[in-house]
DNA sequence: GACAATATTAGAGGCATCCA
DNA sequence: TGGATGCCTCTAATATTGTC
């Protein structure tokens, strides 16, 4: 390949280094972890970063600590300022952020691992690389420890990373980046002000006190049985192997909480055969009914687009006479309702007489409900659609990285 | 329907050991 | 001998069904 070379990464461009992470930061402030012991905080004592304060690439300021100083030469390499990268050794591990000038004088404590690149290697082209998925992958792959996962020190420094031996190219590549990166951020300011949004309209819209126009008269109070069919769920013996892995889903609140938030649920993790129907409290409900989990995240919801099963946590309501899409949003709004009125030591449960008999506001007219349930759908399918351009901004990011951080793809400088 | 625990994960603290 | 660091321990938070 004219113009390239092989490195142990793989070609990169004749006007690029591969060097270890240790060349590349400077030599007085190696690559190194914080000792600062956390303690009990100190009145005026000196902040600094936990895993825990490095939130989506920067450094959450809200709940730093502060503690007092060692003066050792330990504690004063890791020292912030502006420009470092600080380093998640644990938990997040690999998670990143960039110190700036109100961060300098800043410590670390023992999880955090300090990155301080020399003059002539950008930060925020580091930082790219270093979060690159080839990166990550490699640290995964070198994780140490066995009560907790944990990257050794020496490990990261002696990662190679491929890099243009021209600044004004890493600023290049860095910029184009963290354009990306700006928009993917848009994006997902966009969908939490659209989620907002839709709280406030859920709750205006869903009460009776926003009308949407053409509908008239007095919303009802009605009880949560008033309003279908409520079913329980049940567990067929565990211990009984011909009652699983059969063809009918079954729902946990683990397939709830992996919906993120989406309306409907088709498929489940775990299934039960038509014996373990049979032989448990478990019931099949049909297409359409909307799942309330009762137990643990009571509150969730979900609709079914096939007939279901689900175990004891959760209470199904089979429509009667009501447009299903507003029930699940008429059950979504009252998620702290049903949370006050639950009992239980270890977690929290609605008992079936509970939870049938709470009162619910609804329109009059089922065509309201109707329109309501429409426009509230209206709003999550935009949001989703959010979401999905969200995620396909971030695969693109990727791919544009993979090409832009090893010099397949060059930029103009 | 009422009632009870456990597994997993994340992260802070700190001990033991190595080495200059 | 004291600083650096690897790694273990402990705690808190979180997530989950199963049994009587």
């Amino acid at each position: 390949m004219e113009g390239y070379k092989h490195t142990e990464l793989g070609w990169i461009p004749d006007d690029w280094d591969c060097l270890e992470l240790s060349h590349i930061t400077q030599k007085e402030r190696p690559v190194s972890y914080g000792i600062v012991q956390t303690g009990l905080p100190v009145k005026d004592g000196i902040k600094c970063i936990r895993v825990l304060d490095i939130v989506n690439g920067k450094i959450d300021d809200d709940n730093l600590i502060t503690t007092s100083h060692k003066i050792s030469n330990a504690y004063k390499r890791t020292v912030l300022q502006d420009g470092d990268l600080v380093m998640a050794l644990r938990g997040k591990i690999g998670e990143l952020a960039k110190a700036t000038k109100s961060h300098e004088g800043y410590n670390l404590t023992r999880g955090v691992a300090l990155v301080a690149p020399k003059a002539n290697y950008d930060s925020e082209y580091l930082k790219q690389q270093m979060s690159s998925p080839l990166f990550r992958d490699y640290l995964m792959g070198h994780l140490n420890g066995s009560a907790l996962k944990e990257l050794a020190i020496n490990v990261i420094r002696k990662i190679k990373v491929p890099i243009p031996k021209s600044k004004s190219e890493q600023l290049k590549i860095a910029d184009v980046l963290s354009t990306w990166d700006k928009s993917i951020e848009t994006l997902t300011q966009l969908i939490a002000a659209k989620q907002q949004l839709k709280k406030g309209l859920m709750q205006q819209l869903l009460t009776g006190k926003k009308r949407l126009p053409g509908f008239k008269g007095k919303w009802e109070v009605k009880k949560i049985k008033q309003l279908g069919k409520i079913e329980s769920g049940g567990t067929p013996d565990t211990k009984i192997v011909e009652y699983w892995d059969g063809q009918i889903d079954w729902i946990t609140p683990t397939d709830i909480t992996g919906l993120n938030g989406y309306r409907f649920i088709e498929h489940t993790q775990r299934k039960i055969t038509n014996a373990g129907l049979k032989n448990s409290s478990a019931t099949l409900i049909p297409a359409n009914s909307v799942i309330i989990c009762t137990r643990a995240t009571i509150g969730d919801c979900a609709i079914n687009l096939k007939p279901i099963t689900t175990n004891q946590g959760f209470k199904t309501i089979i429509p009667k006479d009501v447009n299903y899409m507003f029930l699940y949003y008429k059950m979504l709004s009252i998620k702290d309702v049903m949370i006050e009125r639950a009992n239980g030591s270890t977690f929290l449960e609605i008992s079936k007489t509970d939870f049938e008999n709470l009162e619910v506001l609804v329109p009059p007219t089922e065509s309201e409900q109707t329109v309501i349930g429409s426009f509230l759908e209206k709003l999550d399918e935009e949001i989703d659609l959010l979401k999905k351009q969200h995620e396909s901004l971030k695969l693109q990011k990727q791919g544009l990285m993979q090409q832009l951080l090893t010099g397949k793809k060059r930029v103009k400088v």
